[in-house]
Order: structure tokens, then C-alpha cells, then sequence
DNA sequence: TAAAAATACTCCATAGGTATTTTAT
DNA sequence: ATAAAATACCTATGGAGTATTTTTA
């Protein structure tokens, strides 16, 4: 028995349908029976029964059923609250930050956020990817996210907060590197390495690439512009990415890209179904109203 | 995080030494140490804190404490009490058995014990191990047991039911089988296959044989007598195991081992925390009494 | 006959193990 | 000096995937 198998049980006993269930937790349909096959195992019992093309609880499932949503909301309520309760109890704002901005911006921000305010407020500075930046903000490990946004976290709102050039990195002897300006099809025959799709930036920029683009491969396989400077620079390919600090030490040439998202936008986010502190509420307002000019650009 | 995280967790919470709590929880130190770590990163927060030898909980620490406790609290005592129901409402005994037992005694009792009594009660029968047994009985899972016995399973009562010899298990032409007893050190510098040290019997028996013989490989990975006979038989070694129904098709020779556990107990095992039926009363009391001179036993 | 569930396999992540080093009394 | 925790590294189980077959409205 696993936390996952008690969360899938849950959401097929919700739904009543394999195959909605499973896209619903975003797993296969065979892996979710594989999942609630061994799980029903445990228990020398059954839990579903088919009723043709839809499933329903046995009288010993309803019974499962009601010890597993009380277990899990008991667990994920108190995770949330623990987690509040730590910027309640101590005055502190928890941000949680893509690592680009984490490095230039937010240090120079809190420093003039502190001279404001009169308090000895307390900030915790996380870097992290945007997805666990997003689920930090659904249980409320983070206050506050500087991130990018993905669709279907209601909670969630979103303030655009700076925006970043999606552009084509190659080498300085490069053939393209003579342009001003790029369309997608004069990428066409070169090896294109971009962002992972696991990233929302990389699902974006993958889905523009392939949806102009048939005769060249994509290299998906990077999780941020270092990684992807690397093997430009290395003579890899050319790369399609956000016009990031990360790029400040390599010696490449950077061409606008002309693609209808041709702007990373980041936000600040938070999670309005949280209670926000005092001292949140005044960062909040101060960095919504922060002029970026006097943060220091990628040049 | 895991369910085995969250009972880690509270575990060494409660006894606050790594050591300790991971010889309860029957795993490593390290193993522990490194899933309380990787547990303790997916909050970006501290739960033990280190002092000494020992290791309290941060103030963070107990909120999940707390939360962790109530939600496997309603979780294990939900599950016990949905499999108890089971038994209640439908007036039904589940008999968890060894396999050996399943095959050749339990049809037998149960077709006695249904000419005693009026009703048309309902059994469910599983042919399971010895450790599925005890936990199932540990959980509700099953109300009455035939199985050896392990320490340490506070609420189970055994009651001795009936013993196996142990013997040592030679082909015909083998030079042991002339012999009508053995003892141990007669077993030198021959290859001695046996149960696995998974099993309770075969914990036993790898213990007694170590403690007496020291120049022979011994072979614990056989699960039952089928496994180790077949061995035998195709001439890899010696078996040391139970006389059961088992060796019934083989054509070996067996030879009692004068060893001081030289019987396999079987037990009738309860859980004596959970509510019995009036119906497993009397199956309990009418297997108790069982007269096993009318069983067919192994020749 | 089409949509859903089950089955058969493949693969990889990670939970857990052992050996060792570091830390603290 | 000794006992406990941390670290490094390795292994193997099983969770999740894809491809396919079976089931049933």
C-alpha cells in the first residue's frame, strides 16, 4: 500500500471510470489498474465492482472509501496548515524563486523592500524550477512564487511581473548569426536544442517548433539556459531560449526569435485561498509596484 | 513522500534515535537516514533536529507530528475496522492457513464443523504464509489463523494445534539414508538446502544449524517443501525441513534430525483485540478441540 | 463497432541494503 | 574510545509506461 494508490483509489471512486480517472491524475489507463489491481490485493477483497463500462464501490470499497478521504484530508490539511503556520508564527515571507531572477533581481528587491519597512521582517529565499514552485504555492510552503504560469491551478493568481526574449542562440561563425531577426523555417535542418517538455517554457517553445517545423530534430533533453548555452557553444546545435542572466558568460550571438510567444512572461503568484500575513501583504504590493528598470537586464 | 515515510517518521519521532527506531521499524539506519532526508527536503524544512546521540522534533516538527499521527491513525484503525465488518455482517469466518494445512486438513474440519452446527454459515479460506497470516490477523483482515508462530505480535493468542517433525530429506542412494536418526554434525561438509531466513521456520532452522556446524554451505532460499524436495531430488544436496504433505510425490528418503526444535508447532492464532462472532467462537472452540487422529497425515 | 478495461511486456526510479566515514560523548 | 548518524555506492523491486487483446454497451 502506498500514499498514491490511497489518491488514485479516491479519484476512481470519484469518477467511476478507469480511463477518466487516470487522465485525471495524469497516468495511464493501464497503470492506474495495475495501480488498484495490487491494491485491491492487499486486501483479499474486492473494492469496484464493473458495471459494464463504469465501476462501482463495493459495500466494503464505501467503507475504504470513507477511512481513505478522511486519512488524506487529514494529511493534506495538516501539511498546509503546518506550512502557513511557519510564516504566521515567525513574521516571515517564504519566496520561492526561478533561478535566474533568484540570482539578479530578488536579493536587490527585498534589500530595497527592507528599507520601507520599519519591522525586521524575515524572508526565505527559495530557487526552484516552476513546477515545484507552483505545487509549493498549493500547499503553502511558499508565500510567494516568482515563476511561470501554468494553466489549472484555481487557486492560484498570477501578476505579470517582467518578461524575458525568447531568441535563437548560436555560435559567433554561425550562418545565422549574421540576422537581425528570425522566422521559425529559416530553423529548418539544424539540430534545435531547447528546454524539456517537462518544463512549461519547454512544452510552449516545443509546441511552436513542431507546429512550423517538420524536417529538423529537437533536443528537449534541457532544464535550463546553461545547459543549453553548453551545447551551443560546443558546436551541438542551435539553441531556442529565454534571453536569461545565464547567457551573461557565454560568448554567443543572440537573434530575436519572430514567434507568436515570443515572450516569456513571469509573474508573481500566490495562493488567495491562503491567509496572507501583513508583512506578505505589504512584499506583495511592494514588488507589484517594483520598477524593474533598476534591475539589472541581460544585455 | 511515501506511507512507509510517514511511519518513519512517527517512529522515530516517538523514540528519537535513528538506531533504535530503525530496528522497530526492521530496516537500516542508513535506509532510514536517508528517507527521513529526502522526507524532511519535500517540506524545505528541518523536522529532527540533532542533539547528540539523539534527535528531538523542530516546532515544525511536531505540527506534522501531529498530523502525520491523527491521519495513519484513522487510516490503520479504518481499515481494521472495515475488514472486522466484513465478518460481522455477513456472518462469515476467514481462515487463513499454510498452504500445506489448506490442502489437506481444512476442507475436512470445516465439513465436520458444518454438521454441528444448524446454521449455514460462510467461510472464506486463504492459503497464505506465515507472515501474511499474522499480519492479516493483525489487521482484521483474517479472524482465525493456522500458522507457526513469531514473537512479538502482542494480540495474537496461539493456541498449539498440531507439529511437523523436522527431518532431514536424502535421496535414496544417499550415504545418510541408511540412518534412522541424524544429529547435526552428521550434516557436515554436505550442501544443506532449506527454507529461506524470511520464514519463521526458516529463520529457526538456519539458527540451530549455525550454532552446531560450521564447514557447510547451507541453502536458504527454498519457500516451502516443494521447492526444497525438488532440490533434493535432483541430487543439489540435502533438505533439512518439515515433514508435511508436501514431500508426498517426491521419492526421498526421510530421517528424523535430533536437533532441540526438532517440531514445527502449528498454531490456531486470533487476534484477541477484535470482536469475535458468535460464529467464530464456535469454529474456534470446535478447531481447538479437533480431533487430528481423523486428519490424513503425511506417511 | 467503438469505447473502456484488462493483460503482457518493458524500463527506470527509488527504496532499501552494505560498507565506510564522520560526528559527538 | 565507542556509539550513533551521515555519506557513498549498489542492487532490486515495483510503479508507471507502451502495445495489445478482451470485454461490453
Amino acid at each position: 500500500m502506498n500514499l498514491n494508490q490511497l489518491r488514485y483509489f479516491r479519484t476512481l471512486a470519484d469518477e467511476k471510470q478507469y480511463t477518466k480517472a487516470a487522465s485525471k491524475l495524469f497516468i495511464s489507463q493501464p497503470s492506474l489498474s495495475n495501480s488498484m489491481k495490487s491494491f485491491e490485493e492487499e486486501f483479499d477483497n474486492k473494492l469496484f465492482e464493473r458495471q459494464g463500462h463504469h465501476v462501482v464501490l463495493t459495500g466494503f470499497g464505501k467503507m475504504i472509501y470513507a477511512t481513505v478521504c478522511k486519512s488524506l484530508d487529514t494529511l493534506d490539511q495538516g501539511i498546509i496548515d503546518a506550512n502557513q503556520r511557519v510564516s504566521k508564527e515567525s513574521d516571515t515571507v517564504r519566496v520561492a524563486c526561478l533561478p535566474t531572477a533568484f540570482a539578479t533581481m530578488l536579493p536587490k528587491i527585498i534589500q530595497d523592500f527592507k528599507t520601507t519597512t520599519p519591522k525586521t521582517s524575515h524572508f526565505i529565499l527559495f530557487s526552484k524550477a516552476s513546477i515545484p514552485i507552483l505545487t509549493g504555492l498549493q500547499d503553502g510552503k511558499y508565500d510567494i512564487g516568482i515563476t511561470s504560469n501554468k494553466k489549472g491551478n484555481n487557486n492560484l493568481h498570477f501578476i505579470p511581473f517582467y518578461t524575458e526574449d525568447i531568441i535563437v542562440l548560436v555560435p559567433k561563425n554561425h550562418p545565422l548569426a549574421k540576422y537581425h531577426k528570425l522566422d521559425l523555417e529559416q530553423l529548418n535542418n539544424h539540430n534545435i536544442i531547447t528546454y524539456s517538455t517537462d518544463i512549461p517554457i519547454g512544452e510552449t517553445i516545443k509546441n511552436e517548433i513542431t507546429s512550423q517545423i517538420y524536417s529538423t530534430h529537437i533536443d528537449t533533453n534541457q532544464i535550463d539556459e546553461v545547459g543549453i548555452a553548453g551545447l551551443v557553444a560546443s558546436g551541438q546545435g542551435i539553441g531556442v531560449c529565454a534571453d536569461t542572466s545565464f547567457l551573461l558568460p557565454f560568448d554567443l550571438i543572440k537573434v530575436p526569435l519572430n514567434i507568436s510567444s515570443n515572450i516569456r512572461i513571469v509573474y508573481i503568484a500566490y495562493n488567495s485561498a491562503h491567509q496572507q500575513t501583513k508583512l506578505m501583504k505589504s512584499f506583495l504590493s511592494f514588488i507589484s509596484a517594483y520598477n524593474l528598470k533598476t534591475i539589472p537586464q541581460p544585455t
